[in-house]
DNA sequence: GGGAAACATCAAGTGAGCTTGAGGTCGGGG
DNA sequence: CCCCGACCTCAAGCTCACTTGATGTTTCCC
């Protein structure tokens, strides 16, 4: 327990994430380790960082492949510069915004669809959604795809 | 094609859902729907609306299990009334702002961290957050779960 | 009335994101 | 020196939300 290297239960404890899951993180490329003499993973503090940077990015929709690709440009291993940050940050902003816009607009919808008295009505946007799925392919669908448009609507 | 009931393709087509989410969803109790001699599925428009509400919640980020709880509370097979939907909307307007709080606030984070020159230090919120994820069984995890409280920081 | 869509069921597959288990290794305390 | 717990790898399992495919039945239209 020096001090200047984190094994993968301390990262865990203080990260909050499972070891398995940063083991698989690391099969991934989005964390790097060192390996002592008898082959254990050492982790620099940075990879405390990267680890929130990983559950911030999940928690706005990304899949861990679009938060490695944001990744990318960061040297592995070491806490990302400020330039880099600021690459990063500018990427994710608009996804951010535009999920949070989402869901105001949900949130309209539930609220107006109770005044309105629309319950019964075809003009409501809830019933009459604009953006709808059009059948896409195979395997599962993430939580919060891109929702290419579909012109059919209700009559 | 008379009018008053929808086949399974018309919801399709009418929802942007493929017919075999539908069947599924009607396998898991969220929609219903009558069965002519020969065995189609015919539906009510209501349906319509309760799909919407579906993938609306899904936006939100409710499994699909937490959509049906909440609408055990409406009739299946009908529309909601009025105070239904106010009582479901009124359910799921907190998980919405707590969503979106939550999505403004890595938002936050991470345009706060760009200027504050946090970047090495401890004092920053994403580096050093204060909802992190204990473990806490198997499976997969829900894109945004209800992350539950975990106190174990930084040194 | 005949043929092609559209629909039915059911089992199995898919992809993301992990966890679990088996079987073995490392390392620090008593 | 020995033991226990933390760690290692690798393969397999699991959940969620569907889709795909096989195989068979209905129905609509000409």
């Amino acid at each position: 327990m020096p001090a200047e290297l984190l094994t993968i239960g301390q990262v865990a404890a203080r990260s909050g994430v499972a070891p398995s899951a940063l083991r698989y993180y690391e099969s991934l490329g989005l964390i790097a380790s060192t390996r002592t003499a008898g082959d254990r993973r050492r982790y620099r503090r940075a990879v405390l960082r990267r680890v929130a940077v990983i559950r911030a990015a999940q928690r706005v929709g990304l899949s861990l492949e679009e938060i490695g690709e944001a990744f990318s440009i960061v040297e592995p291993e070491a806490a990302p510069t400020k330039e880099q940050w600021g690459r990063m940050s500018a990427r994710w902003r608009p996804v951010i915004d535009q999920r949070i816009a989402d869901l105001e607009r949900v949130r309209e919808d539930l609220t107006s669809c109770i005044g309105c008295g629309c319950l019964s009505l075809q003009t409501c946007r809830l019933y009459n959604p604009d953006d709808v799925l059009a059948a896409d392919g195979s395997g599962s669908r993430r939580l919060f795809p891109d929702e290419p448009d579909h012109q059919e609507h209700l009559a």
